[in-house]
DNA sequence: TCTGGGGTCCTAGGACCC
DNA sequence: TCTGGGGTCCTAGGACCC
């Protein structure tokens, strides 16, 4: 058995342990830029909010219903998402964080144990200890216990956690499933499904194997066999390395001027050098990309991108930078107006396994580890960005966020002042 | 006026080998 | 005029997830 976790409306829910008096209000949470709803309470998806929906375009309703609006502040729900994590592990040393506000846990071995109880309590739990509500599904499969934790936010009286194993049970369950609502079955294949008549999970479910495998391949293969209660998809503890890392910002108005752009990406290519070395890895090429508004049809929507390989395989924000400004001369366009662009690192492999190179400056590198070191722990003592490379400029990035909270758990320096009597 | 930012995996087809 | 039968590897693009 397999259990899945999932915050009901995390972002919302994040702003809300600090903003009580939002209980019961429609709030939303927008992304970057302001730009897009991308978390929603309930109550603004009553009002037909739609997930992803641009701010511009439910303007009207935000303001007719008083609908309050932030902007998004990642470092708060990395750090809640964290406290919600430290709850779970109490329950089992074998936990997926799968997302920032969804983990599997492995229940593999506890089937003795009152599962319907327990999902009870991994809920109640964590909204004690956290603030957080959190839906528990347990089911033989993870696919179905995504379907068992989505129940538990149409019925409150299944209290936050739901046990869902009988065939009779999980069939009943399937027949009120929309094939949209399955883990693994996106936007195109549900359309797809729906013309050919099947608009259920379990009518997905009633499909010939071959048939399902010739139109989605092994992936949807392996969703209908998890539907079906086989166990298919790996459970994956610990952490996981990134493969690849990427850091891409759309910028609040164009950007024409090259030297602006580079130290834009110069800062993306720092964060991304930051990430990499967090993880213990070096990556064997970068890519840069900077595209124009793609919304604009005016002159066309124009975008390019070039890899750049290194020698041996590097996480030196330095080097990174020196490739990452080369880069960008090339791509540049005069006259274009850049309303996007990030860095990509691939060919990400362990730190410790480098391959040495025939030429290879090994005096160099080691000033550098220790320059990155250096600043690494810097900026860890003294917060984020406290030291950096001259080119990445000592203008923010360009970017809107006009209804932010402060950074309640994550930075001293922002909370507001509060006076004591 | 205003439209996010991350990731993963699979597959088909082309280039190449003998 | 006629044009085999295996392989492997790489890459771009498409599907999916949050």
């Amino acid at each position: 058995m397999f259990a899945l976790a999932d915050c009901n409306n995390f972002f919302v829910s994040c702003e809300r342990l600090f903003r009580p008096d939002l209980n019961g209000r429609p709030v939303i949470v927008l992304s970057n830029n302001d730009g897009c709803a991308i978390a929603r309470s309930n109550e603004a998806k009553a009002l037909g909010i739609q997930m992803g929906a641009p701010l511009f375009k439910i303007k009207d309703i935000v303001k007719r219903e008083g609908v309050t609006i932030f902007s998004g502040n990642m470092a708060l729900y990395g750090d809640i998402s964290h406290r919600v994590q430290l709850t779970l592990q109490e329950f089992s040393p074998s936990i997926e964080k799968y997302s920032i506000d969804e983990a599997f846990i492995d229940l593999r071995g506890m089937e003795e144990q009152d599962l319907d109880a327990l999902a009870k309590e991994i809920s109640r739990r964590c909204l004690r200890n956290t603030g957080i509500p959190v839906s528990v599904g347990i089911a033989p499969t993870k696919t179905l216990a995504k379907i068992a934790s989505k129940l538990c936010k149409s019925y409150p009286k299944l209290r936050g956690g739901c046990f869902m194993h009988r065939p009779q049970d999980i069939e009943k369950v399937l027949k009120r499933t929309p094939i949209e609502d399955v883990w693994g079955i996106g936007r195109r294949y549900s359309k797809r499904l729906h013309e050919m008549g099947i608009h259920t999970a379990y009518e997905f479910t009633q499909c010939n194997a071959d048939w399902v495998r010739s139109l989605m391949g092994i992936g949807g293969e392996r969703t209908w066999r998890e539907l079906r209660g086989e166990a298919c998809i790996e459970f994956e503890d610990g952490v996981q390395h990134k493969q690849s890392i990427c850091t891409s910002r759309s910028f609040s108005s164009e950007i024409y001027d090259l030297k602006e752009l580079q130290r834009q990406v110069a800062k993306f290519t720092s964060m991304t050098a930051e990430k990499l070395r967090k993880q213990q890895s070096v990556c064997g090429e970068l890519l840069i990309f900077a595209w124009t508004n793609r919304f604009k049809d005016d002159n066309g929507y124009k975008g390019n991108s070039i890899v750049i390989p290194f020698q041996r395989a590097t996480d030196s924000t330095i080097e990174m930078l020196k490739a990452a400004n080369e880069a960008l001369r090339k791509i540049y366009v005069t006259g274009c107006g850049y309303k996007k662009a990030g860095v990509i690192a691939y060919e990400i492999s362990p730190r410790n396994q480098i391959q040495a190179q025939l030429f290879d400056n090994m005096e160099s590198r080691n000033r550098h580890n220790k320059v990155m070191q250096a600043i690494d722990s810097i900026n860890h003592a003294m917060g984020h960005n406290s030291i950096i490379i001259a080119s990445q400029g000592f203008d923010e990035i360009k970017m809107r966020h006009e209804h932010r909270s402060p950074r309640y758990t994550t930075e001293w320096s922002e909370i507001p002042t509060v006076s004591v009597k």
